[in-house]
DNA sequence: CTACATATGCTCCAATAGAGCATATGTAGG
DNA sequence: CCTACATATGCTCTATTGGAGCATATGTAG
């Protein structure tokens, strides 16, 4: 890459800081960590791969498995992170794809008026969680323990109106007199759309959204870790989901956003599930993703129509019923049309 | 970021190579390029801004605008995007988003076996071309230059039978001797799929997948140039597309890619479009971006009944015609569910 | 053998979207 | 002024999709 521009980067001969533990003295060079939010469904639960910092102690955080990207090892970035996962979990990583690049200052524990010199690469892997893929540490941990407004598999979350809700107004409301900030969307309108509050819809694959939302809010512990929330008056801010390291919690929640979008118009579930499977665990495996219950009829309609699944001719039959026709993934979907996903459409919304 | 695993890596004692006209001593440590495709539509053309290297030499390379990112200025790297937009052409960014970041090696006019120690994160932008923006450098350029196999306005690229095809066929029949890979989908495979040969349908979103192929099977000029293609026995390789500096190319697919996925779901035309419009000349804008022509009528009734636009009242009377009445975007739509994109199902496709 | 639970097949219907016809209202040229 | 023409715009007809529910099949448990 020609850099002849960088002399026009102005760098400031101030001192550099301590990152990485080891010393930069390049102010155009940055390390960068690769960070890895693995998925699988677990009982019908979705969860995601944590390897805790120190498993014994208390107030330990949790931790996404994550390791600095060495040009000189990897060949490329994706290989770097399978490298670290395999090293810190043994896992042996299948389906991956890259999600975000962030960037923000002070959102790594660190004091916020010091350059990051760190960039984080996130990554989406999907994996069968029953199946051991060489797995040795870590644990399985559900997604909705981090995000406990994001479960609506029973019905809408009461912590939504209980805790969050009131808050984000009160929150909304402090920025009315500083005059509507034009071009970016008023602060009462994002709170509505994001948390489909006052008739919106409930968007399930707004996660980030959320979550930056509530960030900027101050109302999220990670916020507070970095110096964000000026020390509201509210000292009673509430335990909104289980916190986590650095900015991991945005990695997941990217990463969950990304697996409910892409589950709908891409063949990915079937990296969650078995080599076999019955239509209804496949059902379920989608709703533990999704959220709403699925109408079981229409369910098995589209997803044989599309040709995603072919029957093995073997029944499963401890299921208390009829036994279910025994289903495989038809891989000959990925070279036919834009192979699909499980369409599932939004319910009725009258709008 | 907690790096305490930063001793696994195990960094080689070997001297570091000079990138981005500097000395990095730090083996972990990389330059992060931020690239921008900005893309407009100037008289129903696709356009993508260009900074050319040298506009009076010959053979100049085509160059998007880009600079390092540099995290004592520059808080986020979008920031650091705009500034680099803005210093190098004038223009004041309206909407960008984050694309991808690549690392692979030797994807830099580097030698191949030289780690990269830089990463290129890209960035597409969207705007009205016609409009002012501040731009004081750079020319606009049909992205079709760049892919001429993309465009599908008129009918079927002829390029792809006369030059395409023949070539990637044999690329791969070459493969087919090494074993089927088991696992990864077969080279012949990926061709008919990638470019809808054999009756498989066209996928315009397939850009980047495109791209790649072409790249790998060493028909690409940046190939050639990064010492992919091992001087194969067609010296007799074809023109395909004109060539950009670096990844530029790269992250132009995946921008073109984007755009054509987005402005199906998300409402993004607008950004292209001036203030006010009339539906034919959004029409357009969206043929220029997607390539088949639509339904009018349809586009019409789609476009007025998913409410984004709303009349003024006012009628463009030169059009040669009846006058058409003049639109503006509704922004009130972003406050709504999912604000939609324009929908435009594929043609009646017979599969 | 019966009650029950789940699987599975099929029908009905509302909403969506593709396609085309008919009409409105300008410009251009005699 | 009048006519040919071009584009804009409204409306209808119809095929397809997807939401919802009924009916039947085939197991297990007591």
């Amino acid at each position: 890459m020609n850099m002849e521009l960088s002399g026009r980067g102005k760098p400031s001969p101030e001192k550099s800081h301590r990152v990485m533990a080891r010393d930069n003295a390049d102010p155009l060079s940055v390390g960068i960590g690769l960070n890895a939010a693995i998925v699988a469904v677990l009982d019908n639960e979705p969860v995601v791969l944590i390897v805790r910092k120190d498993p014994d102690s208390a107030g330990a955080t949790d931790v996404l498995p994550f390791g600095p990207f060495n040009p000189r090892e990897h060949r490329t970035l994706e290989g770097g992170l399978r490298a670290w996962v395999q090293d810190q979990t043994g896992l042996d990583l299948g389906y991956a794809e890259q999600l975000y690049t962030f960037a923000d200052r002070g959102r790594h524990s660190e004091p916020a008026d010091t350059s990051p010199h760190v960039v984080s690469i996130g990554y989406l892997a999907l994996t069968e969680a029953s199946r051991d893929h060489g797995l040795t540490h870590g644990i399985w941990r559900s997604w909705y323990q981090f995000f406990p407004w994001e479960d609506w598999r029973r019905s809408r979350p009461e912590i939504i109106s209980a805790e969050i809700e009131p808050r984000l107004k009160l929150w909304a409301e402090r920025a009315v007199t500083n005059g509507s900030q034009s071009g970016s969307i008023a602060r009462a309108d994002r709170v509505r759309i994001c948390f489909g509050l006052d008739g919106a819809a409930w968007d399930e694959e707004k996660v980030l959204e959320r979550y930056e939302l509530l960030y900027e809010a101050g109302l999220i512990e990670e916020a507070v870790r970095d110096g964000r929330s000026a020390a509201q008056s509210w000292t009673d801010r509430p335990k909104l989901g289980l916190p986590m390291q650095s900015d991991h919690r945005r990695i997941l929640a990217t990463a969950i956003g990304r697996t409910r979008a892409k589950i709908k118009y891409r063949p990915v579930v079937f990296e969650l599930m078995p080599p076999e499977f019955t239509l209804y665990e496949l059902q379920k495996t989608v709703e533990a993703i999704l959220g709403p219950h699925l109408h079981k009829q229409n369910f098995r309609r589209l997803v044989e129509g599309a040709g995603l699944v072919e029957a093995t001719g073997e029944v499963k039959t401890r299921t208390g019923g009829r036994p279910a026709k025994l289903f495989r993934f038809r891989k000959e979907v990925l070279l036919e049309r834009p192979a699909p996903g499980v369409r599932v459409s939004a319910p009725p919304s009258r709008n």
